[in-house]
DNA sequence: AATGCCTTCAACCGCGGGTGT
DNA sequence: CACACCCGCGGTTGAAGGCAT
């Protein structure tokens, strides 16, 4: 899926340049001595220990310098990681371990996926992080390339914007009964959409590399509408994705590992289980945190509102949502960039 | 163009838990 | 068992850059 959702996106490019520029100062007073280890947690001395002043190496804060991530990024790759202090002196760097380690896994680590989170992944972050709360690292693992900080800032800046625009809380009922009724089936919208443009897009480029073997140049009208009417049996395949998941036994899949390889499809089949199939892993760890539906009553309402992204059939519910939407859909999509995506 | 406000995110801080001695 | 060291987590901060006025 492209990543387009942010106009002002801050690509590896610019971030680099941003490193490498230091147009922020590129190390912070060094007037402050960094106490090391623990992030400045001053451990109680046993007894007798006595506070000598020991003569601590000039440490450095702040953003870090080309230099210095290029000693990190060398030393790891003669030497490997871990033993973060160690290794932070050893490479003659002077930042604590933390700090090293900290900038390794969050910035210079080759598998650190970079952008803007794409429907998937923001579609499994809300989701998670209603089975699991603020377990950011534990959120992390789930989403390949992701840090466990991007994650949390993803969260603290979009999504905690959102339940201020509702005025509630983030992890209040109503704002996750906004997740679930508006923001997580509009994702999984977005991901079928994408999904099908996708394989549209990859059947016009079939097509057309076909016509240009056949050197049948002047069928390719014929083979856009073929590709069209393809695409629309693929819409269709998309839209039944209830009928394509209900058959789905797995009755715990978002809880096995075996969801690591985190992929477009996964995420895809992840929704339609959570939206259209209620799985057992819905009703039994989300249902106890308040967030999923714990009936058949409320899950059908569920399905029909995320299959046909229309009106609730229970009359309740689709009073209440459709007044909360209404009253709501405006600041809270307006403000979500995903609607670019479409 | 200048200014101030807002958003984003890299980096830091404080803490708990694991491990080695 | 006590202590020291180390790792990793979640919360918070603050500077850069964008946006509105």
């Amino acid at each position: 899926m492209a990543a387009t959702q942010q106009s002002r996106s801050r690509s590896s490019a610019a971030a680099a340049a941003k490193a490498a520029a230091c147009s922020r100062p590129a190390v912070a007073p060094v007037d402050e001595a960094v106490d090391e280890e623990h992030g400045g947690h001053r451990r109680q001395q046993g007894g007798g220990a006595q506070e000598e002043p020991e003569k601590k190496p000039e440490l450095r804060r702040g953003p870090w310098t080309v230099d210095e991530d290029l000693t990190l990024v060398n030393y790891i790759a003669d030497n490997g990681e871990g033993r973060w202090n160690n290794l932070a002196r050893a490479a003659g760097l002077k930042r604590t371990g933390k700090s090293c380690r900290l900038r390794w896994l969050n910035y210079l680590r080759p598998d650190v996926k970079r952008g803007n989170f794409s429907a998937d992944e923001q579609l499994l972050i809300l989701d998670l992080h209603t089975r699991w709360g603020n377990r950011w690292s534990k959120i992390a693992q789930h989403l390949p390339g992701r840090t466990d900080n991007e994650i949390k800032n993803y969260w603290r800046t979009r999504v905690q914007k959102h339940a201020k625009q509702l005025n509630c809380d983030a992890n209040s009922k109503r704002f996750k009964d906004a997740m679930r009724y508006l923001w997580m089936p509009h994702l999984v919208d977005i991901d079928i959409a994408a999904a099908a443009a996708d394989d549209h897009h990859l059947r016009l480029l079939h097509h057309q590399q076909q016509a240009a073997a056949a050197g049948a140049g002047n069928d390719l009208a014929g083979g856009y509408a073929a590709a069209g009417a393809a695409d629309v049996q693929l819409h269709a395949l998309s839209s039944g994705m209830a009928a394509m998941t209900t058959t789905t036994s797995s009755s715990d899949s978002l809880a096995s590992e075996s969801y690591e390889d985190g992929g477009g499809l996964f995420a895809n089949v992840l929704a339609g289980e959570m939206l259209m199939n209620g799985g057992d892993w819905a009703a039994q760890e989300a249902n106890h945190q308040g967030l999923w539906p714990s009936s058949d009553h409320d899950l059908s309402a569920v399905q029909v509102q995320a299959t046909t992204g229309g009106q609730f059939q229970d009359p309740e519910l689709s009073g209440w949502v459709q007044g909360f939407s209404e009253s709501i859909t405006d600041n809270f999509w307006a403000l979500e960039e995903i609607w670019k995506m479409q």
